[in-house]
Order: structure tokens, then C-alpha cells, then sequence
DNA sequence: CTCTTGTCGAACACTGGTGTACGAGTTACG
DNA sequence: CGTAACTCGTACACCAGTGTTCGACAAGAG
């Protein structure tokens, strides 16, 4: 439903520009350092810190715009994954795709937590998890995967792993080319009904 | 090797009273919010905010001396687990005593994160990672956990499922009372030899 | 009992951030 | 080309927290 008779004059390509960088700033920032100030979204988006209000009516709305933004990139990336096939080879490859977007922007996520209501960043995620939960449901139908406890809990042990792995790499302790392998192992793992071998 | 001639006059019973007052009411209060104040810890504690600066020369030294309390005190409670027997039960029955102690401490470590270097806050929880490495240990070389992961990815993945319990709860997708279990039915399966039955 | 140690509140300087206001200059759009 | 939209820097008011200082006052130790 576009508005009828819009009032508002549409901006003009020079502000969409500075929309575009700093929005795109913020991400880069604020995955750096979740607690970026304003002004140093703006530096980086080679913007007056002023400019960056004119478009966002304060830090927390410029942050979600970010997040939101954020994922719909990473989403959009991951829908052109291959769910078919066997439900184990799918989420192997589904982690290979996402896990590096969750660390990338773990530092993100954490900002938008400072800000947003619990409920707001769950809405946000909303899309990419339907998409993992659809395909573990499916393969709790065909029996490769456990029925003993809930989707949502499968679902969240699989984010909370790849969060552990971008700790470990953090830490030193982790390569980041050996994570994806660590993961999909230890999920499929996880995933197994307790009575069936691997 | 206490200080021959020692030139500090030992606390007064009144000033230890303080401290300990302090600490407790610092544990409690990161635990609630990892980002209250110094005056906030001070009113917690029935203390005025100048005796809190006459004790910790600033706030990070007072969180990570109350970090550094929580973790002893938490670790003393764990050293009673009997971890003896098959490796699987011992790992349900360690999960079972420490899983409330950290989804409590949660906010606290974040609190800690904020303030104190990584490395340092790896060093105040190195008794009790060691604690259940030798665990993982003996059931890696009894072959009921899996050795084509490291010892401490795994014992890494287990930390990040309980955080994602406690996430969970939060979120009010989880129950406090299933929660043990969840948790020890997933790190079971995650450690499980791939090749073997559960 | 006395003297040192500790406590308290109020006040202060300082820091680093947020959000607003202004005015001059620039840039797109029609 | 003219005008409205946009940008920029500077400056400002404001807030919340940290850490320090002061002087008066309690309370424990010897």
C-alpha cells in the first residue's frame, strides 16, 4: 500500500549517498566495536556527525537500521543455499554459508542488544531462522534428527556453537579455516538421535 | 612467603567487614546488570561510594576482585561433584551442580568482559576449565567421547550451550527445571564418537 | 582513653558521550 | 539558473559516570 499522494518529496540522490555510507559505516563500525559512537560511524562514513542525525533521529534507530540492514544482506545471501537432499549434507551446507556472516557480525549483534528490546532483535532474526527451522523439522520427520527435544532448542544450540567457535578463534585456540568442519561435526553430533550411530 | 616486616598494619575487623560487604553487593549487582555503577554497588552494599574508592583504587579492580570471588566460590561448590564412574554420568552429574552457577554468573562475566583483558579472565577461569578437561580427558581415552575434536573445542561447546540455555529461559522458551537436562542430552550427543551408538 | 583507621556526605573536576541550534556553503533537481 | 534540499563545522546544553578532596565524625586496637 503505497501512500496515496505522498508528501513526502522522495530524497534527493545526493542524500541517499549519505544514507548508503553511513549506514553502511555503522555495520563496519559497530562489528568492530559495538560500542561506536556516532562520531566515529560518521568519520568513517566521511560524514559530518550532524549529517548523520539529519537522517537518523538518534543512536538507537541508526543502530537498528544497521541490524536490519545487516540481515537482510546476510539473509538474502543464504536463501540461495540448497536445503534439498539429505537434511545432514544441507545443514553442513548451511553452516559453511552462515557461520562466518554470524561471526562477522557477532560484534553488531551485541551493540543492537545494548539498544533494542529483546523481543525487536528476535523479530529482526525472524527470517533466516524460520528458514534453519524448516530444515530441521524436516529432518526430524525423516528420522536423522533427534525428536527428543524442541526445534527452537536445536536451533539455538546450533547459533550458540558457531558463537563458541568465533570465541575460540578470538582466543587463538581456533583456525578460522578448520571452524565450519568443527561446527557442522559437533552439530550434527548434537543433532543425532541418542540411539542411532552416526 | 609472607612479608618479613611487614609494614601494612592489617586491616581493621570494621574495614573487613566492609570489603565484604562490597564484594557481595558487586556480585549481586553485575549479576543483575553488568554495567552498574559504582555508586549503585556502593548503596547495594549499606556503603558510602568514597569507601568503596578507599578500598579498590577504581571499578575495574573491584570487578575483578569480585569476579575473582565468584569464581572461587563457585568452584569450591563444583570440587564436591564426585566425577569418578562412567565419564557420561560424571558430565551429567557436573552439569547438573555447575549449569545454575553459570547462568547466574552470566551477567557478571559479561560485566568482567567489559573491564578485564581476555587472557585475564581466561587465567580466573582456569580451575575450573581444568576441572572438566580432565573429565573430558578420561572419557575421550575410555572411548566414550570423541577424540576427532579438541579437548578444549568441546569443553568450549559445552560453556556455549549453557549460555544458550540461558538465553533460552530469557527468552522464556525454556524452563528453568528441564534446563539440566537439555543441556546434558545435547553435550552428550555432541560428544559422542561420531561412529557409535548413543 | 587515646590515637589511628575507617566511614560518610557533599562538593568538585574531568571525561566522553548524546542530541540540538545556527549559519555559511554546496549540490541536486526542475 | 534559481531554489530547496542537503552538508559541514562549531558551539552549546546536558547527562551520567569516574575518581579525588575535604572535614566532621564513628569505631576499633592497643
Amino acid at each position: 500500500m503505497t501512500a496515496t499522494r505522498a508528501k513526502v518529496p522522495a530524497k534527493r540522490a545526493d542524500a541517499q549517498r549519505s544514507i548508503e555510507a553511513i549506514l553502511d559505516a555503522a555495520i563496519r563500525s559497530l562489528s568492530r566495536n559495538p560500542e561506536a559512537s556516532v562520531s566515529e560511524i560518521a568519520k568513517t562514513a566521511g560524514v559530518g556527525r550532524v549529517t548523520v542525525y539529519g537522517h537518523f533521529p538518534n543512536r538507537a534507530d541508526l543502530v537498528e537500521a544497521a541490524m536490519t540492514r545487516a540481515i537482510a544482506d546476510g539473509h538474502a545471501g543464504l536463501e540461495a543455499v540448497d536445503l534439498s537432499g539429505d537434511p545432514r549434507e544441507a545443514l553442513a551446507r548451511l553452516i559453511d554459508s552462515s557461520w562466518q556472516l554470524v561471526s562477522q557480525s557477532r560484534s553488531l549483534l551485541t551493540a543492537a542488544q545494548d539498544v533494542l528490546s529483546p523481543g525487536r532483535i528476535r523479530e529482526l532474526h525472524a527470517g533466516p531462522v524460520e528458514r534453519v527451522e524448516g530444515l530441521v523439522e524436516r529432518g526430524r520427520a525423516e528420522g536423522v534428527f533427534r525428536t527428543d527435544l524442541p526445534t527452537t532448542w536445536l536451533v539455538g544450540v546450533l547459533h550458540s556453537i558457531m558463537h563458541s567457535a568465533a570465541d575460540e578463534i578470538n582466543a587463538g585456540r581456533l583456525t578460522p579455516d578448520v571452524a565450519a568442519d568443527y561446527i557442522a561435526a559437533t552439530a550434527l553430533s548434537a543433532f543425532t538421535p541418542p540411539s542411532l550411530a552416526g
